[in-house]
RNA sequence: GGCGUCGUACCCAAGUGGUCUAAGGGAUCGGUUUGCAAAACCGCUAUUCGUCGGUUCGAAUCCGACCGACGCCUCCA
């Protein structure tokens, strides 16, 4: 099947027609550095990381951009209220994503610009959206003039008397009318910065326009954020390019949905969010990261304890079977995708369904243990096996190599295993199952194969 | 008020006109195997896809109404 994804402005599945012949150009929208990053943000964030590596395994190369979003009502507010410098506090914030995304298995971006260091291009860019008569100055403050753009509104109907906004502050023209560029206040103390139009900051909007055509161009390919970001951030932003430049800013506009958390979606301002590191004291980024892989990423998840168990109990099944193989001394050099492999891929391509996806998988490992327990297994299938083991992983990766690690079984437990096996022998099997009892109370299981006696940690 | 999404088994979750008497995971119960376990395998657990109508030779899938949940229109992944 080839690569299609839904796209938000025809609300179609359309198949994926790339600018370049091999170059790929992706803008995802990043996070705004004012405090750790929770679970519902990364949902996202690993479904551009889906995204990433299914471009990858379609044979393309990838140029992306997420974005530090730094300018920010709210870092504005922590630095003059707390005692806390600007770049303190958004480099500490920036980190933890980082740290948190690598944990995650997040492929690194080609960018991760921050707002704050684009400041001149982005006046550069306002200057010329005001010269082209899309946009206007009310005290210092510049707008983007929506009537002035006839095709505002390709994510929403938009009708400006069914609008419910209370506010026209500011002196706007018209209510969908959007701020380009803030004009100092009070509030703001010394995060400002000089324009032709006085002291003051980029709004939002302007920021994710100016970065993406910056480093990736007037025109790309995918643009990714979550879902409500579709209107009205990429609107505007999108607005904005499109006005100033012409063309189509982005060919394909891709929505994360929300994570929801007792009935109502995940946010910061519900306060009802789960951070990450939180999370991570009682789960593996393994298990988080097939949490989020478990479900489309356009459907609403709720999130529960139930799903994570859930989702570690699937890794350890993978886990298990990967642990059947050996797997270095199989070659695979120069075969090819069988049908197991092919289903795979053609529900990835189908607009990344990693539900779907995941099934074939678990049909495929369901398939091997048959032929491993009726002793039916061939070569064959062992390069099968280990060939979809690869390409699984290079996809979801949530198989922790470094667990085949055999030699590191501590003395002591070995050496109670190695006597529960001599009590099996003399068929002493009281004192075997007290043996076993000891290992498992020191955290380890132990378990009968037909090769001996298998050790593995509990987790 | 306007715009939009969703409702599939005990739980999670694919499928969106015929291969669906509905994939896959978890859970339960029964079986094979095992000294006993564990794992693995086999079998059972939705003739049914929120409800009611309609279109069609044929619908979980299309249309309409209704019920229920949620999202956006304001910062938000």
């Amino acid at each position: 099947m080839k690569l299609q994804f839904y796209n938000s402005v025809t609300s179609e599945k359309e198949e994926f027609q790339s600018i370049s012949n091999n170059e790929v150009l992706v803008y995802g929208c990043g996070p705004t550095v004012y405090n750790s990053p929770h679970i519902g943000n990364f949902r996202t964030f690993v479904f551009y990381d889906l995204l990433n590596r299914v471009l990858l395994q379609n044979g393309y190369t990838v140029k992306n951009v997420i974005n530090i979003t730094d300018i920010d009502d709210k870092i504005i507010d922590r630095v003059n209220n707390e005692d806390i410098a600007f770049n303190d506090l958004t480099q500490k914030y920036e980190r933890i994503f980082l740290d948190q995304s690598d944990s995650l298995n997040i492929l690194p971006s080609t960018f991760n610009p921050r707002a704050s260091e684009h400041i001149s291009e982005m006046i550069h860019f306002i200057k010329s959206l005001i010269a082209k008569g899309v946009a206007y100055n009310v005290d210092g403050n510049i707008f983007f003039d929506t009537k002035e753009y006839s095709k505002y509104g390709k994510f929403v109907n938009i009708d400006d008397d069914n609008l419910s906004r209370e506010d026209n502050e500011l002196g706007k023209k018209h209510p969908n009318d959007f701020a380009l560029w803030k004009a100092w206040k009070d509030s703001d103390g010394e995060i400002t910065w000089a324009s032709d139009w006085g002291n003051g900051r980029p709004a939002w909007h302007t920021e994710c326009a100016v970065l993406g055509t910056q480093l990736l161009g007037e025109s790309i390919d995918i643009h990714c954020g979550g879902i409500d970001l579709k209107f009205p951030h990429h609107e505007n932003e999108s607005a904005q390019v499109e006005a100033l430049l012409g063309n189509q800013f982005a060919n394909y506009w891709l929505h994360a949905e929300h994570l929801i958390f007792d009935s109502e979606k995940m946010s910061k301002s519900l306060g009802n969010t789960l951070s990450v590191s939180d999370l991570l004291k009682k789960y593996s980024p393994e298990t988080l990261r097939l949490f989020l892989l478990s479900s489309h990423y356009r459907s609403k998840v709720s999130f529960s304890d139930k799903k994570l168990d859930d989702s570690s109990k699937m890794i350890d099944k993978i886990d298990r079977f990967i642990n059947n193989f050996d797997l270095d001394t199989i070659d695979i050099d120069g075969v090819e995708y069988g049908s197991f492999h092919l289903s795979f891929l053609d529900a990835l391509n189908d607009d990344l369904n990693t539900p779907e996806a995941l099934g074939v998988f678990f049909d495929f490992i369901n398939t091997i243990n048959k032929n491993i327990d009726n002793e039916s297994m061939t070569e064959d299938l062992k390069i099968q096996s280990k060939i979809f083991i690869n390409l699984f992983n290079s996809i979801f990766s949530i198989i922790n190599t470094s667990l085949s690690n055999k030699e590191s079984i501590p003395k002591n437990i070995q050496h109670l295993a190695s006597a529960r096996e001599e009590m099996r022998n003399k068929s002493d099997w009281n004192e075997a199952d007290k043996l076993r009892q000891k290992i498992e109370s020191l955290g380890w299981l132990i378990e009968d194969t037909k090769n001996g006696q298998k050790l593995t940690q509990k987790k």
